[in-house]
RNA sequence: GGGCCUAUAGCUCAGUUGGCUAGAGCGCACCCCUGAUAAGGGUGAGGUCACAGGUUCAAGUCCUGUUAGGCCCA
């Protein structure tokens, strides 16, 4: 028989809807202790992909195995809705359509609120197209009422959690390097970025030396004079002390500081030079120039560069070089940057230190722009540079930089500034490299590091109330010396994630864009920002009411309708808010899915809802959703939003290489092709914690496999088909009066041992283990040893012998048991086998997802069982023999006597013994020593069982019976 | 380049604190059954535990390095 998952399953899912299934159970549930769990927001776009099926499918095991465990497990499904991807994707398509040049006519916030129109509609439409593949897939969570990011209650709950923040002192504005997309003109969040191999030029490139004398000095020479022609200048033999160096006359020509860098757009923007205090550099004459880079990389620089001749002039420490000034190679005056025309520059073009300094690769000599880096910013905070950054939000240069570079975008400029380099003569070397390059998600254009004004929260300042940093509170969370630590699973995630927070910057919250929740802040008439805690809470109760649209379309004093100025101990001394401006930013998305914990659990939870007991995605979210919902909760409630973190890794293919994204099935294939209870079946069986290949054949084995298990139930349920239904029907036999030497009582006992083992592996999310357990048992258990024994009694005895009832008495509550022990995985299948157990008559109330797991049976088993299966193991293997040896392939052709030198086996039923090994009869002999098979093709068959049991005449009807089949028959 | 992780039969995985001849399922081969039949049962062949060193009486297991792959970052 067909399992017909495809035709079938949407019936199943069409009968639990009706049931209004999510909120009965809730009903059913209501007074249980609760285990909460929260599901991370997967982004509005696109159909769901194979990440999703095994993030959905293992959160559903979690929402029903601990349902069936007895707990309240209600899972509210959500979705991340504003953000990047969806604008990019509407932008897009308004282009295709020409309707964006509509949009350039219209006042900036009305054409903001077009964009965020068609956001919200295309956003929508994802949301019910992946909630209808999700049902699909059988999953079970309040589809009928998700949360939405978008949603108004939603984004006035992740402003209060903002407000909490600003309240705790962490939320800044700064100019600050950060990734910036070209296509996008956004700044954009670790999150949004992929990295992929890029083709850039890498340069080498000669700083002059401003005074050569000093450059002498440090590196031990006579400055008194220098060099006459004529003179000889000393090579690099024995010339490496001072003492020596001091002797010697320095070379007649200005030497340079190189540096290697592989952006040489930056290099309008650079301000210093870095080297390390404690490495050596080297002045060294490289075909007649001389100049300084790490002595530990002349070899590797000349080398790459085709050098002739390599000649050390002198040694020195990076500590000597500190001061030195030198000359920008094409531009004479240090910029300043826009609005700062009294910045001081007196510190620009000198030789600094910096601990990240490394002898990898390059010279040992660092180009620093602190516009263009965040460790060059945070040089140049340090030694007082200022942050200069000359290229605009599209990529281009503005007008501080000389002439030929102005307009010019900065990909051209890579070209530009090295052929401008090599005509001046300042370019050592140059070459082409791939590299890993961090790329905007979307857009998948190349980023940049660029500085700009945006919002961030501080990881390291001191909360104003809890005294410590966000980074010291969430390190202490993770540290699993501190008891009460979120608990990793598997972990090293806990590493994982450790590492991530030690070397996390502070996380800028704004975007320049529409479609999102728009931070709240305001300018004033002095330019400066106005954001207190206050008025972001009497935005997010506007918002709350009116969803955040209005901040497009109200006025600032219309906004701030909630605001009182006077309760409000943080406002400015004076201000007015007729003059007020609205800020354009945005939040980061991340911030807003980060709150989800306060805008999802403690919205419709109250304390029930924080923190949670589980968070469950995959392992990229150790950056993404896990630290970023931590951080949040840890400024606003002190602790983090869950108890445990659980991880799963990503699809790789065949091969173990990373999916590529356009190849593969789409979802919609799949439930065609296998059904989703098989695809539950195949996420069960997963080693999640690792990467999990994925293949066509991969789903068809699953098929295969669940297709056993299928089976097994449906043989058990065939053979009921003579049975009361029910836990007291007519024909039940009570369990406590089970012999324990028989094959009833070993089976239930051994159904305890794997529904124990089941139970405990759900209970640690090791779905795996539950998945081999179960299929073991379907499989060894049942298919090959019990129902394969119990065949003959089953179709042979009499309808209602003891026997036979007793068998069908197990069967049936194995039937039960098993049922259970599937359905949260299996759903529909083991919900269509629950049904038919219980009957026709048990109607539509008869559903195994109202059902628990059931209690052991507590049946004893003999303890003897060990060695009957030993010797069945030892008789099928002497039948095998006896094939090759007798020729008696049938084993219903053979009997076997079994050694019994401790007498155990004799205590048990031969004809038990005999149907196990699906011979026709046993015995046992104490004096043996080894399983004797007996050649039966001499005796009568039994026409009805095919046995030879030694019992079989001819009867009164003439036919050939063994006596069991002639009592059952009648004759 | 850095952090975290993975590498055991053709495939998917077990293998606890280092300790008998390294296990299971699938697949494969051969066979049986034909009253679970687009089913069921039996037997068997498959492994230098990625590679190279090291610690140890003893290493799949511990340490170091290398290679390949994944996630995250620079």
């Amino acid at each position: 028989m067909k399992a017909n998952l495809v035709q079938n399953e949407p019936a199943s899912l069409k009968r639990w809807d009706q049931a209004g299934f999510y909120a009965a159970l809730r009903a059913k549930d209501a007074g249980k202790p609760k285990f909460v769990f929260h599901d991370g927001p997967p982004y509005a776009n696109g159909s769901i992909h194979l990440g999703h099926l095994m993030n959905k499918c293992l959160k559903d095991f979690v929402v029903r195995t601990k349902g069936m465990m007895g707990f309240d497990v209600p899972f509210v499904p959500g979705w991340d809705c504003h953000g990047l991807p969806i604008e990019h994707k509407v932008m897009t398509e308004l282009h295709e359509s020409g309707k964006a040049a509509k949009l350039a006519e219209l006042e900036p916030n009305a054409a903001k609120m077009t964009i965020r129109r068609e956001c919200k509609k295309y956003a929508e439409r994802y949301i019910k197209l992946q909630s209808r593949q999700m049902k699909r897939l059988l999953t079970l969570a309040d589809y009928d009422d998700p949360y939405l990011t978008m949603h108004p209650s939603y984004e006035g709950a992740v402003l209060e959690v903002l407000a909490g923040l600003i309240g705790e002192g962490l939320v800044f504005r700064a100019l600050k390097p950060v990734h910036w997309s070209i296509a996008n003109e956004t700044a954009l969040a670790d999150a949004e970025l992929e990295y992929e191999d890029r083709e850039d030029i890498s340069v080498y490139v000669d700083f002059e030396a401003e005074d050569a004398s000093a450059v002498y000095a440090a590196f031990g020479f006579e400055v008194d004079r220098l060099a006459e022609p004529g003179d000889e200048v000393h090579g690099a033999a024995g010339l490496n002390t001072e003492d020596t160096a001091r002797r010697a006359v320095p070379p007649g020509q200005t030497p340079s500081f190189m540096i290697w860098t592989t952006t040489p757009w930056t290099l309008p923007a650079n301000l210093a030079v870095a080297v390390h205090e404690q490495f050596r550099y080297a002045l060294v004459k490289i075909d007649g120039n001389v100049t300084v880079m790490a002595e530990k990389l002349i070899g590797t620089v000349t080398e790459q560069a085709g050098s002739e001749s390599v000649e050390v002039l002198a040694t020195t420490t990076g500590d000597r070089l500190l001061g030195l000034r030198y000359r920008h190679p094409f531009i004479d005056e240090a910029p300043r940057p826009h609005g700062h025309p009294d910045a001081d520059t007196s510190a620009c073009y000198s030789v600094v230190s910096a601990d990240y300094v490394t002898l990898e690769d390059g010279t040992g000599l660092v180009h620093t722009a602190p516009g263009h880096g965040v460790e060059d910013y945070q040089t140049g905070l340090r030694v007082g540079l200022p942050v200069y950054c000359p290229v605009k939000g599209d990529g281009t240069y503005d007008h501080t930089v000389p002439e030929w570079l102005q307009d010019l975008s900065v990909w051209e400029a890579n070209e530009k500034v090295t052929e401008r380099l090599r005509a001046s003569g300042h370019l050592f070397h140059d070459n082409r490299f791939m590299h890993s390059y961090p790329h905007d998600w979307r857009s998948k254009t190349p980023v940049i590091f660029r500085c700009t004004e945006q919002w961030f929260v501080g990881v390291d300042a001191p909360m104003a109330k809890r005294g410590k940093s966000l980074r010291e509170m969430a390190l202490a969370a993770v540290d699993k010396a501190n008891g009460d630590s979120v608990n990793f699973v598997p972990d090293w995630g806990r590493n994982r994630m450790r590492g991530m927070l030690e070397s996390r910057p502070d996380w800028c919250i704004s975007r320049q864009r529409s479609w999102g929740l728009p931070i709240p802040a305001f300018v004033m008439a002095d330019g400066s920002a106005f954001m207190t805690e206050a008025s972001v809470r009497a935005i997010a109760k506007l918002f709350r009411e009116e969803g955040s649209d209005c901040w497009f379309t109200l006025e600032p004093a219309d906004l701030l309708r909630y605001y009182r100025p006077e309760d409000d101990p943080a406002a400015p001394d004076s201000f007015d808010i007729s003059l007020f401006k609205k800020g354009g930013d945005i939040l980061d998305v991340w911030f807003e899915s980060g709150s989800s914990w306060n805008a999802v659990m403690r919205e419709r939870l109250g304390d029930e809802g924080f923190p949670v007991a589980l968070y469950l995605e995959g392992s990229d979210q150790h950056r993404g959703w896990f630290q970023l919902s931590m951080l949040p909760a840890l400024g606003v409630m002190g602790r983090p939003p869950y108890e445990t973190l659980l991880t799963h890794g990503f699809m790789v293919d065949k091969e173990g290489k990373k999916l590529s994204k356009s190849a593969g099935h789409t979802i919609e294939n799949l439930f065609e092709q296998y059904g989703a209870d098989v695809l539950r079946w195949w996420v069960c069986s997963l080693a999640y914690d690792g990467d999990v290949k994925v293949d066509d054949e991969f789903f068809a084995l699953a098929g295969e496999s669940y297709r056993k298990v299928r089976n097994t139930v449906r043989f058990l349920l065939s053979n009921l088909f003579d049975f009361t239904p029910g836990t007291a029907g007519e024909h039940r036999v009570d369990l406590k009066s089970l012999d324990p030497k028989s094959m009833d009582a070993w089976v239930l006992a051994e159904f305890d041992r794997v529904s124990k083992e089941v139970k405990a592996a759900y209970d640690g999310y090791n779905f795996r283990k539950a998945h081999a357990a179960l299929y073991g048992f379907c499989n060894d258990t049942l298919s090959s040893v019990y129902l394969a024994a119990v065949k003959d009694r089953m179709y042979c005895d009499s309808p209602f012998s003891p026997r036979r009832q007793r068998t069908q008495t197990v069967m049936w509550d194995l039937a039960d048991g098993l049922c259970r022990l599937l359905a949260p995985v299996l759903c529909h299948t083991a919900d269509e086998a629950f049904r038919e157990l219980r009957g026709p008559d048990a109607g539509e109330a008869a559903c195994v997802h109202f059902e628990e797991f059931l209690p052991e049976f507590g049946v004893e088993a003999d303890a003897g069982w060990a060695k009957v299966m030993a010797a069945r193991d030892a008789g099928l293997l002497a039948l095998e023999k006896a094939k090759a040896e007798l020729g008696l392939d049938n084993p219903m052709d053979a009997g076997l006597v079994f050694p019994d030198p401790d007498g155990v086996l004799a205590g048990f039923d031969a004809v038990d013994l005999a149907d196990l090994c699906g011979v026709s009869r046993a015995a046992v002999d104490s004096a043996a020593s080894k399983v004797v098979v007996q050649d039966l093709r001499s005796e009568p068959r039994c026409e009805r069982s095919r046995k030879r049991d030694g019992t079989v005449k001819e009867r009164s009807d003439g036919g050939l019976l063994s006596d069991r089949d002639a009592e059952a028959v009648g004759v």
